[in-house]
RNA sequence: GGCCCGUUGGUCAAGCGGUUAAGACACCACCCUUUCACGGUGGUAACAUGGGUUCGAGUCCCGUACGGGUCACCA
């Protein structure tokens, strides 16, 4: 069979060029000794997961960490699959997180281009020498023939796939090659695998270990029937061409390693290092899952920022779930910068973690606690700009206001910091008693209607706005002492039953009255901030409800 | 179902043949505190299971159970 001409008739590409060329185009970085080059290859379909992040952070800090590069891929191979403005979205929520790419798609870099489909020539010139090799071949098989195969192998417990004996069209004579072209019947390529599944080879997986696999023995399509190659094909040319050094994906490409080898074989390539890591799980219930990009909100990157988390948290966290010694490193360092982590791919967990948002949001309440108030009047004033309904932009009009209570609420100042923030959408709701336009109070009072009126009446009248802390105080203590409440916290402790209540129920009163809420910050500062005559007028509103 | 991977407290996890089996989050208690928090101290709680190998096993081997992944002209 002439080879040669099968291979035109079957590739007629016109901008083929010989293969040297590609290696002189695509020419070995010039790096370091142990710099690695690494990438992210998402498919654009506009949906980025946190999965993504996860992955594209590994990738990222053992990139730049070793003096490498790393870039990003558009695996665009799938027409279904493709969304308008994917690209930008990628862009734009990695960056938000601090992850930004040396080169790749809508980036300069002298590999590209890093748009899978805008590579053909360089597939098909590989495609066009693996038929001349009679390394691969043409198959006329529709889906219907696919389907009586597994058929059959599913009835007689037979290993499915299109392989050996099955592989129908491996044989093929020339004649019958060109009647079903002349036939003008759609066609694939098909690798000819020359692998054996009953050999095993041990194969050292960066984040894994040792695992065993086997060698592949599929004839797997590498050129779909519109001249597009398949992931496994595109991967190999793509990932030596472009001089990846290191893999990290996600584990359900483990079992197509075999087909990754045997191509990059087949190719002549050389393999590169591969780490497949777990994906990030959550508990549903009783069982234990993938977050699903359908189910769970917090899958998508998006919600992240919705909900206004700060992005050093975010990273933070991903970082503790990537590397097992990174806490403990940042209890060590707790100034230092977190780029500063010498992040390492062997300390990468083995088995999927599970999604714990409330150590997110402990996580990102100590980020919170390093913001000025200034600080965290910016940020919030622009998650508010973008994702927050009217009422909560007006927050942050008045600037000074604004930054009186996020002070106030952050303990700026203090000796400590308060941890009641852990994303901006949480954070504006936990500020909105400070704006009459949103105070909708419930009042949820531990005591009964008589004593909290009693209690809310006394106080009003002895209130008064210039009195200091102190003073304020004593005015509370006085309200408590007169309605039976106890000022001595120790002896209340010792003997709750001896009174109706201690000083801090009687707060409580007043902190409900003034705020609707029970957990505030200071009292006295709240008041202070709110001023007299709103003061006043919600003591009043309070009395009134009652 | 076949093949591959995994399994240490509720969660994330250290551990690399000999440890009183770290630490963090969560939870509980106490302390600090004239209020709410912050903070501090302490506590509850784990090697999936059955066999081996070994003087000795969370650590090595085999089986079982459970969980995950994968078996496309999707990536």
């Amino acid at each position: 069979m002439d080879l040669n001409k099968l291979a035109e008739v079957l590739i007629p590409d016109e901008n083929v060029k010989p293969l040297s060329y590609y290696e002189e185009r695509y020419p070995e970085r010039t790096l370091e000794k142990g710099a690695e080059v690494t990438r992210l290859a998402p498919s654009p379909t506009g949906f980025m997961h946190i999965g993504n992040l996860y992955v594209a952070l590994a990738n990222e800090r053992i990139a730049h960490q070793s003096g490498g590069a790393f870039y990003l891929r558009i695996e665009d191979t799938d027409e279904k699959r493709k969304v308008e403005g994917a690209v930008e979205v990628i862009h734009s929520s990695l960056k938000y997180f601090g992850v930004e790419f040396d080169e790749g798609a809508d980036l300069c870099g002298e590999y590209g281009p890093y748009y899978q489909r805008q590579r053909a020539e360089v597939y098909h010139a590989y495609a066009k020498e693996l038929i001349r090799k009679g390394l691969a071949y043409p198959c006329f098989c529709g889906e219907e023939d696919l389907e009586k195969i597994r058929q059959h192998q599913t009835e007689n417990k037979l290993l499915p796939g299109y392989y050996g004996e099955f592989a129908r069209c491996r044989n093929l004579s020339e004649e019958e090659i060109y009647e079903n072209l002349k036939a003008g019947k759609p066609y694939v390529i098909r690798l000819r695998s020359q692998g054996d599944v009953e050999k095993k080879h041990t194969f050292r997986d960066a984040i894994k270990g040792e695992i065993t696999v086997t060698e592949n023995n599929q004839d797997v399509v590498i050129l779909k029937s519109d001249g597009i190659p398949t992931y496994h094909f595109a991967h190999a040319i793509d990932d030596h061409f472009m001089r990846t050094t290191l893999v990290i994906r996600g584990e359900e490409w483990l079992s197509s390693l075999p087909i990754h080898i045997e191509l990059f074989g087949v190719l002549g390539f050389k393999l590169p290092r591969y780490g497949h890591n777990c994906s990030i799980q959550k508990m549903d219930g009783e069982v234990r899952r993938k977050l699903s990009k359908r189910k769970d909100p917090e899958a998508s990157l998006t919600f992240y920022r919705e909900q206004g988390y700060h992005k050093k948290a975010v990273k933070t966290y991903m970082l503790t779930l990537l590397n097992s010694n990174f806490e403990e490193w940042q209890m060590k360092n707790p100034t230092a910068a977190i780029e500063d982590f010498k992040y390492s791919i062997g300390k990468m967990g083995k088995s999927g973690a599970l999604f714990d948002i409330v150590k997110l949001n402990d996580i990102s309440k100590s980020v919170f606690a390093t913001l000025s108030e200034r600080e965290a009047y910016e940020f919030l004033k622009a998650w508010a700009e973008e994702y927050g309904n009217e009422t909560q932009k007006g927050y942050y009009k008045d600037e000074e206001y604004a930054c009186k209570v996020l002070a106030l609420c952050m303990g700026v100042g203090g000796k400590k910091r308060r941890k009641d923030f852990y994303c901006a959408a949480q954070a504006t709701e936990f500020i909105s008693y400070f704006f009459d336009e949103s105070f909708a109070p419930t009042y949820e009072y531990r005591f009964d209607r008589a004593t909290v009126k009693s209690i809310l009446q006394a106080f009003k009248q002895q209130y008064s706005y210039a009195d200091d802390m102190q003073t304020w105080f004593e005015k509370v203590k006085a309200v408590a002492t007169a309605h039976g409440f106890t000022t001595d916290m120790k002896a209340y402790k010792a003997d709750p039953t001896a009174y109706a209540g201690s000083v801090a129920d009687v707060a409580e009163i007043l902190r409900i009255a003034t705020t609707g809420l029970a957990n505030t910050p200071d009292l006295w500062t709240i008041m202070q901030i709110l001023g007299e005559e709103r003061t006043l007028a919600r003591l009043e509103k309070a009395i009134d409800s009652l």
